[in-house]
DNA sequence: TCATACTAATTATCCTACTAATGCGCAATC
DNA sequence: GATTGCGCATTAGTAGGATAATTAGTATGA
């Protein structure tokens, strides 16, 4: 039952393909090939990489699906910007969030994004939401409540806000899950738990929950905001202590 | 200096994968092939394609990074669920909003993220925007103000709208103009340019450029939800029309 | 100076052969 | 009769070579 959100994404199996693909996706992430930079030509990336060209050029196209690299005959295999590449990509966002790659900045962007997103969302989720969705919502909190376990928490913790984007039953901001699944999982690695967060922590999602549940959507809206605002300040303390480091 | 926005996507090209790539995204997208469908053998497909099977699978890898199919040795190639595609890529935006594809609940989808995102990227852009931002979007205005051909004028209005989420400075927010994109794209098919609507229209943008230029976060964040509601009315109305054809 | 044709470098495509993973059915076992 | 284990057949994955198509850079000529 606790089978996680991130479903297997092709990319998470062990293909050369998909090695390939890891390899070249976060040196482009963590800037190690630099916007404008062109690869070496199919056979010496090839054969540096030790796999087929083949496999490389699937590779390539994957990385290119996701706006990372642009490829013409003649002109060779190169680097693009960052502003091109599909941020909501859940693995361009698993790359960013990397301890050793992300950047404080990054992670701003993240909370930012959140906090414009999600209280509406709640908002149209207390308008929308379907008998099947406020259960799963209701669920994810009280699987939230009983566990103090932190893997088991975490999970909860993404399958809540996700129920409740999933709630909006718009397929658009549905898709901004995968931005909370990152920005939790990286923000988990770095935050101190102490029972007295947990327990506040625990009491805003709950307020959320119920307002949805009773569709009041401007509670839905306030508690939301309010949750995220907390969070937004804990994450900058975070982040100048690690500046500080 | 008439150059488009939306970049030479490699998805754009002539090439046998690109083709491949538009026809079964096209497919998938219309629900033509609906999720948990099998595709044919590689071989077969690449036959009744009549492409090699080279350019097929390349095709498939752009297709399952973009979220819209899986696959694995032995059960196949099956088309994922919509939840799993990335709805922010441009590509699948612009199937999405062919004419002969979008639906009315996909239009709406699109006005209402613009109208929770659109607001907040110009309160954001008031507080943050360089000098550079300001001339970019003062320029888009003045563009728009200009010319009343109608061609000029959606790209005008296209830069007007990205130059605002670029000045943000937050990359992820900044992803949303393909949305922008992709909706004054759709909209400018089906639109009625009547002068009254095109002069308050403008009167409007010209709010909301001056007031991120002047820094006041409130005003612009007001403008620019004041200009997406009158939109989302205009919508609403279209897509009865369409409803009723 | 500009236009035009040529050349060479590089990706794109196709093919053939082989490898690896795995769903399914059959048989052995409890 | 149900369950487990094993092998086979099917399917995607990998590899590498040959050829085509594209085009940046260069040379040529008006």
């Amino acid at each position: 039952m606790s089978k996680r959100e991130a479903k297997p994404l092709n990319t998470r199996s062990r293909g050369q393909t998909a090695l390939v693909v890891k390899t070249l996706g976060r040196k482009i992430a963590s800037a190690e090939l630099r916007p404008g930079d062109t690869l070496p030509v199919e056979q010496d990336l090839a054969d540096s990489l030790q796999v087929g060209r083949n496999s490389l050029r699937e590779a390539i196209k994957i990385l290119s699906a996701k706006g990372m690299i642009s490829t013409a005959p003649r002109s060779g295999t190169k680097v693009r910007p960052p502003e091109d590449w599909n941020m909501l990509d859940p693995d361009l966002l698993s790359w960013h969030a990397d301890p050793k790659i992300a950047t404080p900045e990054f992670l701003l962007s993240l909370t930012e994004t959140r906090r414009i997103i999600e209280p509406e969302a709640s908002r149209l989720a207390a308008r929308r939401a379907t008998r099947e969705d406020v259960a799963r919502i209701l669920s994810a909190y009280e699987r939230m409540e009983q566990f103090e376990e932190t893997e088991v928490d975490l999970d909860a913790d993404i399958q809540f806000h996700t129920s409740i984007l999933t709630a909006t039953h718009n397929p658009i901001l549905a898709n901004f899950r995968h931005c909370i699944i990152t920005f939790l999982n990286a923000h988990f690695r770095y935050a101190d738990k102490d029972v007295m967060t947990t327990a506040s922590n625990l009491a805003m999602h709950r307020k959320i929950a119920w307002a949805i549940a009773a569709g009041k959507e401007q509670d839905a809206f306030d508690a939301t905001a309010e949750l995220l605002e907390v969070n937004r300040g804990k994450i900058e303390s975070e982040i100048e202590t690690l500046k500080d480091q």
